[in-house]
DNA sequence: ATGACGGTAGCATACCGA
């Protein structure tokens, strides 16, 4: 079983890549994130025409989470619970795999950083913090779950100075701050595994490059996207890796997609 | 130190992003 989460940067504006990206990946469920567009007009026939259930929590111009599942699905919640957002950027699901109804969530964590036109305000940051103190309270209850968690999606955090190409000029940003990773750190201890880097130790990982000056080609990018397993999804974890191509493909998103995959194979009696 | 770039709203330019 495949599963990719993708920050796309507006589905409308990204439409015709990711049904490109879909055919050719044909992942089984993807998390979307910033899809700004709000239920009117999120392209549901496009993807229905190419085999996927829709599941979306959308937000007019802004922010916006969704999940694509080619297995049935129902609705968890729509947005974090106890936490008033104005803002459309957590979706909850079930959804039934051929052996047994996993638990997923598309989440798009604030970014936190303040207006370029008000440097020292602080209201998105204090924002980000108290979204994650929610975060985190849920995440918590949904890893005791007797079923696989998935939690996807874009953290906008850093979690360690090796997922971003100059650590030193990031220390006082938003996605960087020592405040910031020490409470997303805080899964692990709560027995969540970060699929990529159980399989790669060494490589960046990088799954967000700006699209200004020569980001890409220079490689200066960061690791914000992140797949966190519970044990009863991490023992299935197969391959974790950031699709670095769609990245480089024409009109592309400032994210790439990052994919894992499961094994989900009835486990034989003996 | 600044802005580059790209998307949305909506029609000029402001806001948002990481």
């Amino acid at each position: 079983m495949k599963i990719a989460t993708y920050n796309v940067n507006s589905i409308n504006a990204r439409l015709e890549n990711l049904t490109t990206w879909l055919f050719e990946e044909n992942p089984d469920i993807i998390l979307l994130q910033e899809i700004k567009c709000d239920y009117n007009n999120f392209p549901f026939f496009d993807f229905r025409a190419i085999g996927y259930n829709i599941l979306m929590l959308g937000q007019k111009s802004y922010n916006g989470v969704a999940v694509l599942s080619r297995y049935p699905m129902s609705l968890v919640c729509e947005g974090l619970p106890d936490f008033t957002d104005e803002n459309a950027r957590y979706i909850e699901v079930d959804i039934s795999t051929p052996t047994e109804v996993w638990r997923l969530a598309s989440i798009y964590l604030p970014n936190g950083n303040p207006p370029y036109n008000n440097v020292n305000d602080q209201t998105k940051y204090i924002y980000k913090l108290n979204w994650m103190d929610a975060f985190l309270s849920r995440a918590i209850k949904l890893e005791k779950l007797p079923q696989p968690v998935v939690l996807g999606g874009d953290f906008n955090v850093i979690l360690t100075e090796n997922d971003v190409y100059n650590p030193k000029a990031f220390v006082d940003n938003a996605l960087f701050r020592k405040e910031v990773r020490q409470k997303l750190q805080v899964l692990q201890y709560y027995g969540y595994y970060d699929a990529f880097r159980i399989l790669h130790k060494n490589e960046n990982g990088y799954t967000f490059w700006n699209y200004t000056d020569k980001a890409l080609v220079a490689d200066f990018g960061m690791r914000i996207d992140y797949f966190f397993l519970n044990a009863l999804a991490a023992d299935k974890l197969l391959t974790c890796n950031v699709d670095k191509k769609t990245r480089q493909s024409v009109s592309p998103s400032d994210h790439a997609p990052l994919i894992a995959q499961f094994n989900i194979s009835k486990i034989q009696e003996g």
